[in-house]
DNA sequence: CAGGCCCGGCTGCCA
DNA sequence: GCCGGGCCTG
């Protein structure tokens, strides 16, 4: 491996790295045979961790690595373009290259799924899978788990069994854990436990449906590249693919996918973590902070360990705010972020009367510091839950505010684009029932027995086309159902270009969508929306992988997405809001019941959790950081009571103690309910009188 | 056997 | 508010 020689260029890349940064970027470049020694990152909220990776790609590359055997694994497919995108910057100024010359592409960014899902379709033929495997989505998962469930019974036992949705819970934590089923429910579903026997034949039977369909669930993805990995021969194999091993947002990984890193290099050679454990928000879904802890103690050699303090984002009012708040937790790192970005602006603790007055007054903010200056995309409003924004994004209508929202998406569970998908799963991999048994019915006349007999005979047939070209269809169906036989036929011919499929399938699928829905028309544009998407990816094959993977994430009010010019306030769920940064930031519900969700009140690492998720939301401001904190909480749909609200407090993570580092403002309305006026623009005092004035 | 209707239970964050 | 199951009709 031969090392470059190049000249500083006068605009040294790397001379903005600080010193920590710079020696994350340096570590071992050069060492003996190009392998480095495993390397732990910890890095700070806004420390810079992002740019730091993306010039430890760029100094690997420079330094003579190959881009095609660099493993960048990242928390989703936008940040692992981001990362690449800057890591190319870096690479064209310090090779000097000229703008037009084709950015360095890295083939292997990408999430643990996505590239588990790679691995597993090249891998297929040597691990016993057949190519064409589809990937079955949350939704699928919860459906084979009720069908599976439904088939052995269980829907007949005499007390409730748990539902479909927490059996797969059950069954993802297990597996992604790695722990054993009696532990994973004693500790986290201990309603769960007499049926533990039940669940174990569940399961079993779960596993065989989707061996025999050939699918894969997201949890399958990781267990599979793991298990290759732990395999003497194919570890050895994989872990040669890649001489550099990055994995970002590591407190967000669980065991598996731990054992996946260690499995493919077990000495550590060319490993490289960053994380930080006071933003680990990922526990329900397997996540563990023991994987950032245990890092340097996990390989043949110990791992070099960095940490990254000084914070490049926010002002020092919002840090110590933060600090404050995370300095409560029972455990964790001691590391205190720092900046030199003085401010004599403290963060507002913002006292509202309710969720109404919250929206409005939120409005008003954000209009306010527009004026200031402030673009709508540098201003965020994030919320714990994605419903919580409900009441705000009416408000952002009625005053022609645009915006887009983050997180809490249901793209795929909407009932026509499931349709769509499965249309398209279905000649993609015949023998997967979930879609097979959904598409068939789709035509008039075709319910779920006659669906489970052609499913039955597809299965037994060497080939789908002349089974279900062989199908004797109900009487009153034989019209749509030779419809139905043309576009399978169609669609399972080799020739076929993508995306032409989707042409086919859309223009079979518009009549039924009328027949079903009094609202088509809205649901046509999403399907047209899904099939201009399609045009994006190469194959159909990879279009189902990664839609699946990496759904769209991000709506806007009903129009479309705005356009690219276009101003807009982001709306965000907390956890979506991870990795970002934003000039002003205001979270919504700062109550007890929110944040800590009145769900995760169960247990201490449950609320640890909450805590470090407030603390995440409160350092993605730059400038400007308001917690709102409504005195009337609606909680809708309660089971038995209908509405309600509840008179909430304070979030119990904001201590006494801490108001020190807040400016407290208390919003007072009177008969706001009964005037829709718009609210005064300066809201940062009010008492009665003025605000009355302002309805008139 | 298909499909419409009613009732009852549940209801977060996400690849 | 949505899904699933049970019941009824064509």
């Amino acid at each position: 491996m031969s090392v470059v020689a190049v000249p500083v260029a006068p605009d040294d890349p790397y001379a903005s790295l600080n010193r920590e940064q710079r020696a994350a970027v340096e570590h071992d470049i050069g060492a003996q045979e190009g392998v480095s020694r495993p390397l732990l990152v910890i890095a700070g909220a806004g420390s810079g961790k992002t740019s730091t990776l993306a010039h430890r790609v760029a100094r690997l590359i420079q330094s003579g690595a190959d881009p095609q055997r660099i493993l960048l694994l990242t928390f989703s497919r936008r940040a692992a373009s981001e990362m690449t995108h800057r890591a190319g910057s870096v690479l064209h100024r310090v090779l000097g290259l000229r703008g037009s010359q084709a950015p360095t592409s890295l083939p292997w960014a990408g999430t643990f799924h996505s590239i588990g899902a790679r691995l597993l379709r090249q891998y297929a033929g040597r691990i016993g899978l057949e190519e064409s495997f589809t990937i079955h989505d949350r939704g699928d998962s919860e459906d084979l788990m009720g069908m599976v469930r439904h088939d052995i019974g269980l829907t007949q036992t005499q007390k409730r069994f748990p539902l479909k949705g927490t059996c797969l819970s059950i069954y993802s934590r297990v597996v992604n854990s790695r722990d054993p089923l009696p532990l994973v429910l004693q500790s986290t579903f201990p309603w769960c436990n007499e049926w533990e026997e039940e669940l174990k034949t569940l399961f079993g039977a779960y596993v065989d449906a989707k061996q025999e369909q050939n699918v894969l669930d997201y949890d399958d993805l990781l267990l599979f590249w793991s298990e290759m990995a732990a395999d003497p021969e194919l570890g050895v194999e994989l872990g040669e693919l890649f001489d550099h091993v990055l994995v970002d947002e590591y407190q967000d990984t669980n065991r598996l996918q731990a054992a996946i890193i260690t499995g493919m290099k077990p000495d550590g050679r060319g490993v490289m973590v960053v994380g930080d454990d006071a933003q680990s928000i990922y526990s329900f879904r397997g996540a563990t902070v023991r994987n950032i802890l245990d890092f340097p103690k996990q390989f043949s050699q110990p791992a070099q360990m960095i940490t990254l303090d000084r914070n490049y984002r926010s002002t020092q009012p919002i840090l110590d705010a933060s600090n404050a708040v995370i300095d409560a937790a029972l455990e964790r790192h001691a590391k205190n972020l720092w900046t030199d970005k003085v401010s004599t602006a403290l963060p507002q603790l913002v006292l509202i009367p309710d969720e109404a007055e919250q929206a409005r007054w939120v409005c008003n903010r954000i209009l306010e510091h527009r004026e200031a200056g402030i673009a709508l995309t540098a201003q965020a409003v994030l919320f714990r839950a994605a419903s919580h924004s409900a009441a705000l994004e009416l408000e952002l209508i009625r005053r022609n505010i645009p915006f887009v929202k983050f997180g809490g998406l249901k793209f795929l569970e909407a009932s026509h684009i499931k349709d769509v998908l499965a249309v398209l799963r279905f000649a993609q991999n015949p023998s997967g029932r979930l879609a097979g048994f959904r598409v068939a019915q789709l035509i008039p006349g075709i319910g779920p027995a006659n669906a489970a007999k052609l499913l039955d005979a597809v299965g037994e047939a060497a080939e789908p086309v002349l089974a279900v070209e062989q199908f004797v269809a109900p009487t009153k169906s034989s019209g749509d159902w030779q419809e139905f036989v043309d576009l399978f036929r169609a669609l399972r011919t080799p020739g076929l270009r993508w995306p032409a499929d989707i042409e086919l399938v859309k223009n079979w699928y518009m009549p039924h969508l009328e027949r079903m829905h009094d609202d088509a028309q809205v649901r046509a544009a999403d399907v047209e929306q899904l099939a201009a998407l399609a045009g994006g990816y190469g194959t159909r094959e990879n279009f189902l992988a990664e839609i699946t993977l990496d759904p769209p994430e991000a709506t806007s009010d009903r129009a479309g997405p705005p356009l690219l010019d276009e101003d807009y306030v982001i709306l965000s769920t907390i956890h979506s809001s991870k990795g970002q940064e934003w000039k002003s930031v205001h979270v919504l519900n700062v109550v007890d019941g929110c944040i800590p969700s009145d769900m995760s009140t169960g247990n201490a690492d449950d609320i640890e959790e909450e805590r470090r998720l407030l603390y995440v939301a409160m350092t993605r401001a730059k400038e400007h950081l308001h917690l709102v904190v409504p005195n009337r909480f609606f909680i809708k749909q309660q089971a038995q009571m209908g509405d309600r609200h509840v008179y909430a407090a304070r979030s119990r993570f904001i201590s006494p103690a801490m108001l020190k580092h807040f400016e407290e403002c208390v919003w007072i309305t009177a008969d706001t309910q009964k005037s829709r006026k718009p609210m005064p623009d300066s809201v940062r005092m009010l008492v009665r009188d003025r605000a009355r004035k302002a309805w008139k």
